[in-house]
DNA sequence: TCTGGGGTCCTAGGACCC
DNA sequence: TCTGGGGTCCTAGGACCC
């Protein structure tokens, strides 16, 4: 017995979301940047029809946007990150074998459901979720992860699917596959793409009818497995339980650069608070830590970028134990006389916070490091995010370093002080 | 002038060992 | 002049995803 997988996709997600909260925004074109209102990240399907780009630069279509009217967001990931738990808890009133495979997908087993009606289901789920969250959503329905994934492509863009597709036992199959663009394929990025193209592999039928030993050549094993998931033989089974992290990475690039090691002191600070809290949560503590920093990236002239990584003696989350150790790397990796824009930290070596060994020559008292930084967690899961924090992270409430959001939205579900208001 | 952030997996090649 | 053959582990880089 094969399985069934359905892929629930939100569309245009962040569009999605601040419109769920500023009606207005619906028929119109919106788009939402990314942090420091730098690129595109999410657009409506009027901002599409505009010939909006994802990813570019907001510089670039500046005068585009302001020309016709387009509705722009800064991003608002509190938002978004809430949004999604109820998209997520209201898929799983269908079915308990869920998979969060994003913050906007969700991978569901219909196994159990016979092959009854599951369009009908689908549909069902959709107007489901519609009228719980507000947010619209598209579901491809297959027997392996890349065709439901192929599925609720099409269902997004076609009329008459009315945002359900369902692939199975379909005398459609063929031809949903030839009208796929081969770069439209789960797996298939803009490199396979080219090189695909250049062999005369447009779509993803003819991918599908690939030589095996062309594609494990030129694609490794993954693309094997996806070539055969697009055969309806299953490579990919459905995670409901998240595996453990294996590293964690905060970072952020500066709007306007910044110079002294003062700065940069304070910002990694930040950084490093966000990633140890993360840690925590995952209830993991890292064994190694990366800091890195770099200046513009798309400039050619005045560039450094370095890293240093240290290893921990002992595995820990302990914040202010996590920023003595990336302040060092700092120090020794800083130089003076360069513009930075981004700096970031990384922890690797996770593991799980029960499995951590001292040595002998442990000097940190870990009972109580680890008691201090509960009760940090609690005040601030309680109090809200930064109501206690170290005296590194810095008192300036707007820093050289910090992230701009010139056009964010309210925290309408997260802040009690920004509920919408009724008039 | 202005260009996001956070992940995973696979592979090739070098180091090292017996 | 001749100069083994595997195996494992690690890392860097490339590909992909959202």
């Amino acid at each position: 017995m094969s399985g069934i997988f359905a892929l629930v996709d939100c569309n245009n997600f962040y569009v999605s979301c601040e419109r769920v909260f500023d009606p207005k925004l619906v028929g119109q074109p919106v788009v939402v940047l990314s942090n420091n209102d730098g690129c595109v990240v999410s657009r409506s399907n009027e901002a599409k029809e505009l010939g909006i780009k994802m990813g570019v630069p907001e510089f670039e279509i500046h005068e585009l946007l302001q020309d016709r009217g387009v509705h722009v967001c800064s991003s608002n990931y509190a938002l978004y990150g809430d949004m999604s738990r109820r998209v997520m808890a209201t898929l799983s009133d269908f079915t308990p074998d869920v998979e969060i495979y994003s913050i906007d997908e969700a991978f569901l087993n219909l196994s159990g459901f016979g092959r009854s009606d599951l369009s009908g289901y689908g549909r069902r789920m959709k107007a489901t979720v519609e009228q719980w969250t507000g947010i619209p959503v598209s579901i491809g329905i297959a027997r392996t992860k890349t065709l439901a994934k192929l599925a609720a492509h099409i269902a997004k863009g076609s009329e008459k699917a009315e945002g359900v597709l369902n692939l199975i036992e379909s005398l459609y199959q063929d031809r949903a596959l030839e009208h796929t663009e081969v770069g439209e394929v789960w797996g298939v990025g803009r490199n396979y793409a080219r090189l695909l193209r250049e062999r005369g592999i447009q779509n993803a039928l003819q991918l599908r009818d690939a030589d095996d030993f062309f594609v494990k050549k030129h694609m490794g094993v993954s693309g094997l497995k996806m070539v055969r998931e697009l055969r309806g033989i299953s490579c990919y089974s459905l995670e409901s339980a998240p595996p453990p992290k294996k590293g964690i990475t905060v970072s952020r690039s500066f709007k306007t650069a910044i110079e002294t090691l003062e700065q940069l002191e304070e910002a990694v600070a930040n950084y490093v608070s966000v990633a140890a809290g993360k840690l925590r949560k995952e209830r993991a503590a890292a064994g190694a830590l990366t800091l890195f920093l770099r200046t513009n990236r798309f400039k050619k002239t005045g560039v450094y970028a370095n890293s240093h990584t240290t290893d921990l003696p002992v595995p820990t989350s302990d914040t202010s134990e996590l920023i003595r150790y990336a302040h060092e790397g700092l120090r020794k990796i800083y130089r003076e006389g360069f513009r930075y824009k981004k700096a970031g930290v990384m922890m690797h070596d996770l593991i799980p916070e029960n499995r951590i060994q001292s040595d002998l020559f442990d000097r940190v008292d870990r009972t109580r490091s680890g008691k201090l930084m509960r009760t940090l967690d609690d005040i601030n899961a309680a109090m809200g995010p930064g109501t206690l924090k170290y005296a590194a992270t810095g008192v300036d409430p707007n820093p050289r370093w910090k992230t701009v959001a010139e056009k964010r939205s309210p925290s309408y579900t997260t802040n009690w002080g920004q509920l919408p208001e009724v008039s």
